[in-house]
This record gives C-alpha cells, sequence and structure tokens, in this order.
DNA sequence: AGTAGTTATAGTCAGATTGACTAGAACTAA
DNA sequence: TTAGTTCTAGTCAATCTGACTATAACTACT
C-alpha cells in the first residue's frame, strides 16, 4: 500500500496517489490491486514488503511500516488467505521515475474504482492511519523531498486531511517542532517572494524499532 | 497479551497485571510465556486470538484488538513462526475469578522476568501502545466495571502511566468528555464523603471495525 | 520606472485549554 | 464534638489555537 504525491491534472497541487497492479488471474482476473505477494521462509515481514514493493512497481520507499493484518475468512473466494498489510510513503522524485505501464497504474486516492478482494476496505483504513498520524507525528516529510519550503509541507497537509489550514497559524507550529531546521537557503523561480527552505532532520523512517504507531 | 488492575499486595492501589502460561514442551521448556496457539482454517484472527484467550486462562475480554504481527526470522529456535498478536482488557470482576494453576500464573506487568522467545519484547511494546492510546482515546473504562468513581478512573490512569495525577484537575477533564454519564447513585462505605458514581456510554470494544488503532 | 499581483513572514488578539492551587462539602472514626 | 479523609467546585496564570492584519520581497505588466 504505496503513498505518493502528485500534482493533480487540473489545479496543479499535491495529491495522494496510489499505484495499483491488474490482476492476470483469477480471481478478479483484470480488476485493479494492491500490489503484494507471498512471504518466504528466509526474510522477515518488512522485508517481504520491501521487495514486494520493489518487484512489482519499483519503488524504495522513504517510510514503510506494518498497517495491519487482514485475516476474515472470505477475503479470496478460493482460499484462506492472511494478509500482513504495511504501507509505504515515497517521495516525489522516486515517484516520478516509478515504473508505469498496462498492469502498473497510479490512481488517485480519492477517485478508485472497485478494487479485487478486500482492498478498497485496506486503503480506506490506510487513510485513515495515515491522517491520523499526520495529525500527531511528524511523517509527512516523509512525502517530500530533503529541502522543502512550509509551503509545500502545507501543501502536503491540506492534500492529506483534504481541507485548507492557515497559512500563518500552520507557520508557527511547524516552526515550533524541535524537528525541523531552518536553511538558509530559498528556493527561486516563483513570481513572488522566494521562500526559505527547511530541513527534516528527525529519523528516517524505515529503523526497525519504529515505534511510530499511534 | 491481557491486561487487568489487581490490588497491588503492599499498597492495596490498583496495579496492571498480565496473565502468563508455564511452556511445558522445548523450546524454552519451563520459561512463562504469552498464552497463544495455532490458526485454524475456520476461524477469523479476532476469533482465534479469543478462543486461545478462553482456553489457556478462562478469560473474556472487555476489549481485544490487534496489536502487530511480529515475524522475525529467529523468534523461535526452531521453526520460523509469524505471530499475529492480539491485546485485551479484562474487567476486575472477570479478572478475579480467572483460572490460576500450576501453569497458569498472574504478574505484574512491572515487575516481569526474561520470558520464552521475544515475549518481553511484544510486552514491551503493548505496554507502550496501551499508554498511548489512554493518553487520546476512551479505552481505560474497559478495565473497570460498569459504574465506577472518578477517583477509580483517575487510577487506572496513574497505574498505567505510572505518575500521580491531580485529582481536580483529572475530574474536569473526564466530566468534560461526552461519553461519560453522570449517575444518581454514590459509592458507600468509604471513610469519608461518598463519591458520586459514573457510566461510560461509549462503544463496547468488541466490534469489528473498531477504528481505534491511534 | 513604476505599479499591480502574488506569496512569505511576523505579529496581534480573543477564546479555549492546562497545570497549580484554594476552599468548602460530606462522610467516618475517635 | 472534633479530627481526618476524600470529594467537588472554583480561581488564576500560562500556554495554545484560530482568525485576522500588516509588511516584505519577489515577478509581471504597462
Amino acid at each position: 500500500m504505496i503513498f505518493a504525491l502528485r500534482p493533480s491534472e487540473r489545479s496543479g497541487r499535491p495529491t495522494l496517489w496510489i499505484p495499483l497492479v491488474r490482476r492476470i488471474r483469477e480471481p478478479f482476473k483484470g480488476m485493479w490491486a494492491l500490489p503484494g505477494g507471498p512471504l518466504t521462509h528466509s526474510e522477515s515481514l518488512q522485508d517481504a514488503a520491501s521487495r514486494n514493493l520493489q518487484e512489482t512497481t519499483g519503488l524504495a520507499p522513504s517510510y514503510l511500516e506494518q498497517l495491519y493484518a487482514f485475516g476474515g475468512l472470505h477475503r479470496s473466494p478460493t482460499q484462506r488467505v492472511v494478509s500482513i498489510v504495511y504501507w509505504a510513503l515515497v517521495q516525489p522524485t522516486e515517484a516520478a521515475l516509478a515504473d508505469e505501464s498496462e498492469n502498473v497504474r497510479w490512481f488517485r486516492a480519492d477517485r478508485l474504482g472497485e478494487l479485487a478482494f478486500d482492498h478498497n476496505a485496506i486503503i480506506d483504513y490506510a487513510l485513515w492511519r495515515l491522517r491520523n498520524k499526520m495529525a500527531y507525528g511528524s511523517i509527512a516529510y516523509h512525502l517530500l523531498g530533503e529541502y522543502f519550503t512550509l509551503a509545500q509541507v502545507r501543501e502536503v497537509y491540506e492534500a492529506v486531511l483534504d481541507r485548507e489550514l492557515d497559512p500563518a497559524n500552520f507557520r508557527r507550529q511547524v516552526k515550533a517542532t524541535p524537528e525541523i531546521e531552518e536553511t538558509d537557503q530559498y528556493l527561486q523561480g516563483g513570481k513572488h517572494r522566494p521562500p526559505r527552505l527547511y530541513r527534516f532532520t528527525g529519523r528516517p523512517g524505515l529503523d526497525p524499532d519504529n515505534r511510530s504507531t499511534p
């Protein structure tokens, strides 16, 4: 379950996108589904998630965390399947050069059709968790590059939470978090006053003892 | 992974306790471990957790939620094991009549020895999650009976968070939550002014679409 | 060159929340 | 009757939040 920011077709403002793969076998042949695959005997759960991510979409995530183990009896019509789902955030540079093909395509998170299995429910849950963690923790920065403006951070929040935030108040809060470091560089090229660039100095969301579930 | 409140031996104030079972086979024969067992083909994950809970300790939980799926390669020295761990809260009435025997015993959560497998780490994580959810959500009431005083709620928080809280300020906050309902009964029998009894009117922590992970 | 348009950034102000504290109320035990 | 206990309501200052104002610094256009 992978999230990335991409500019919306119309407004150009960043929006949440999700890569899906097309089912090439029954059940649900032809429908879109979350990327995934089996767990082998010689890899940890997180390693398996990384590997499946790499194999199906070619993406390297900047954040990876276990979402939930789904184990209802009728998730697949043909057999009993337990899915230990992970969710990942990838930076826009990564997302731009991701494989896209006949059977792998990006979709807007808020405009998905009906997917295979219970994958709509899984995505709903992942979205809920993403919004939740964003409100508390410092997770938004894993959707951005190394340097960013405070307006870009705000756009991430606005895209995920789906509501507008007051620019001045948002600045005040972000600047108060100790993990945000001011640089002395500015982003040039806009048709307005150039904004200062900042850096995230917190931990890189991939370490194994990632106590960040809340 | 089961939590219940029991009065401490010395002070008599409520403390967190955990039931453990003794390993009767290798590996880790003779050591204490979390209750658990295999998943069958005809039960959901939550059902399997309930059943294992019932079979090993005889307890019926008032709250049950998935904790995490542990799948490291070397969790068991003999074979690869993936454990989908659930955590439960049981009310003191339930906890009092729980089976206890040579091979099932209650331990204080803050005074555990070395357990089998990675179970110490699992308990640490569950404790972290319990503290976290308590700070936000309304989970403490699943450790209490139907009627309770505000001082009892405060004692739950103090036991779990392991620090004292100001009684007056705590009252103010709890009374402000809409899920708490004032009754017109009072708890008699103390050597002081009888405190009013309250009720929890929120949802009963067992429904399947329990969106309460944060 | 000058002016309009845009976003960046700092600051103010009222309302809500929080932590520390005070004080009276209502019971029991001596 | 009094001392001891907890219950309960309230005050007050500090902090945080949301709404808002004003200036700064750039580009684009005339």
